[in-house]
DNA sequence: GTCAATCTTTACAGCGCTATAATTTGCTCG
DNA sequence: CGAGCAAATTATAGCGCTGTAAAGATTGAC
């Protein structure tokens, strides 16, 4: 059984390529018998159209590249499937990629030495900075998810980490906390998320007049959540006094609560938690977390909008769109 | 700036194309200062191959599809982390594709009405039938994964459920535990995977000459921990009775914890609780998890070799194979 | 110095489809 | 009844690359 081509369609309904090509797509002017008859040829040979024929023919392949640190990190894979989600309708695949966080790999998303399997790419950069981003020039249409790096020729879409972070660390502040640590920066290399969020964290500190006490900053080795129970649990044990804790993230939350519970602290009537991200899982830990919620699928459908134009031949200056965001109140603040 | 062609390179180097096709394959047969020449053309105009023409004319995409129920389950993220990894030395890239455990999107998986972008396909059916998938006859290589469901006809790549299941439960058993639960499975219309999990518990509770009790197991609503931690909660409430839980998976796992922990119940001391799968997540909650681990990276590796034999045209009946498992005890268990 | 054998390079025909422009058919209307 | 216009259909030229087959260059053996 070999494969059946469009000629063979046509040959075998009497007509043109065209026209069975016209039928395939719904084209407006087919007189309706031909359609009939056409779609009957179709139906008995079991023609299914060749995608690599048509992407080369149109030039364009469908495919957009999505690509971020590592996928088994839950808000990433939220976040891919919020993207999938939003792309179907605008009759796009996605392709996932893994940068696992290092220079190399993002730079070669960037740089890429092969061309045309994408039509564009989303792509959340962890360690670049904007400069570096910048000086690649890629030639893919490229929009920037989060708030890490954007040089100003880029789009990029993220939500307001500054005033998210003050907000929970205010939220944390009305409920009477003052000793308040922040845990899940970097130890050295502080990326702009961490920057951002520890930013706002001390905003709210000021804003409260309470004064930051860099001994209540606990960074942590990695960014899943071992790394934070490793590194909250070491300074519980040499005495951190603290009465709540900011998590740079819903992971480094959830190795906070065990850090705490391991060392019979109880949450939150000793110590307040928050995370970041608002990942399905924080709303089930115990206690389930207090985080903040961007609006994923609204990141994923202007990212992709942004996207889509710049597609189509958009060509002006970067646009930074900032996504709505909430505090999800749970039990654990 | 247009688009730089092989022709282009080809023209500026003074040969033909096929001569650059060459040297960008490491081509045996090159004399050293053709190659040279050559290269310094293609850096001069810096030309990227157009992988859509190479697609076409060797007829293969270099694209394998891989389905599954929901990426935002972590056992799903981690699966695609291992076989994106495992895919690539291989040649391949990976695209996701999620079902959302409906019958009709695993059915047009299955009998696609487009060809050519895909060179085979990965797929974890969780609602389809064997005798359903066999109807299907589908034209694209195909690897299935799990338990599920496997035609004759297909290869398929699992850990051995109802040993793993029996493994654990007589774990429970070994440490004292009479009483034993189940959380997880469906309310009706039982899949596959919980009638292997429950048959190896129940085989377990026998071999201890322990008599099964159907008061004992707990249906969810849903595959997410939330739909454990309702379940399991409304039935503490009407007075279960027992000393263990061996859920379904790590999620029902999780949700049998919070489930538990609200109740005042302690784990592992009132309730000893199992999970299955063995997410990254499972070594940090408190308790951490007790779970039965799959060797994950092994069967993406041995689903993938399935798969390129099958691509490369072996015709021969299916392959079932199975992939070692272990139980990691931690502190739930 | 010649012939065969091997190494290099080339010309060109597709891969399966779509887009453009050209052509034919079907109507309306003066 | 034929001009004029719109609708329907076709012929054909690529899209960018690779594979095949064949030609040209080089080498070694005798």
């Amino acid at each position: 059984m070999k494969r059946v081509r469009l000629q063979d369609v046509a040959d075998r309904a009497g007509v043109s390529m065209k026209t069975v090509s016209n039928v395939i797509h719904d084209y407006l002017h087919v007189s309706p018998q031909m359609r009939a008859r056409v779609q009957e040829a179709i139906d008995e040979l079991g023609y299914k159209p060749n995608l690599l024929g048509r992407q080369l023919a149109t030039g364009r392949s469908g495919l957009i590249r999505l690509a971020f640190v590592d996928i088994s990190l839950p808000y990433f894979a939220e976040l891919a499937r919020a993207v999938s989600i939003a792309a179907r309708p605008a009759g796009y695949r996605i392709l996932l990629e893994e940068t696992g966080a290092t220079y190399d790999t993002e730079r070669s998303l960037l740089q890429d030495t092969e061309s045309g399997l994408f039509d564009g790419m989303l792509f959340q950069p962890s360690v670049m900075t904007s400069a570096q981003i910048a000086a690649c020039r890629p030639d893919l249409p490229t929009v920037l998810l989060g708030e890490a790096a954007a040089p100003l020729t880029m789009d990029r879409v993220m939500i307001d980490n500054p005033a998210a972070a003050r907000e929970i660390t205010s939220h944390l502040i009305a409920s009477g906390r003052r000793r308040i640590g922040f845990v899940g920066h970097e130890e050295s290399g502080l990326s702009e998320t961490s920057r951002q969020r520890l930013a706002g964290y001390q905003q709210a500190l000021d804003d409260a007049g309470i004064q930051p006490d860099p001994s209540r900053l606990i960074a942590t080795k990695s960014y899943d959540a071992m790394g934070a129970v490793t590194a909250v649990t070491q300074r519980l044990e040499a005495g951190l006094d603290v009465d709540a804790l900011v998590c740079r993230d819903d992971l480094a939350a959830i190795g906070t609560l065990r850090a705490l519970n391991h060392t019979g602290l109880s949450v939150p009537d000793d110590v307040a938690v928050t995370g970041w991200d608002d990942i399905k899982l924080s709303a089930v830990t115990f206690p389930s977390l207090t985080t903040v919620s961007p609006d994923v699928p609204v990141l994923a459908t202007r990212a992709l909008t942004l996207l889509t134009e710049r597609i189509a031949g958009y060509d002006g200056m970067g646009r930074h769109e900032v996504v709505p965001h909430q505090i999800v109140v749970r039990e654990s603040a």
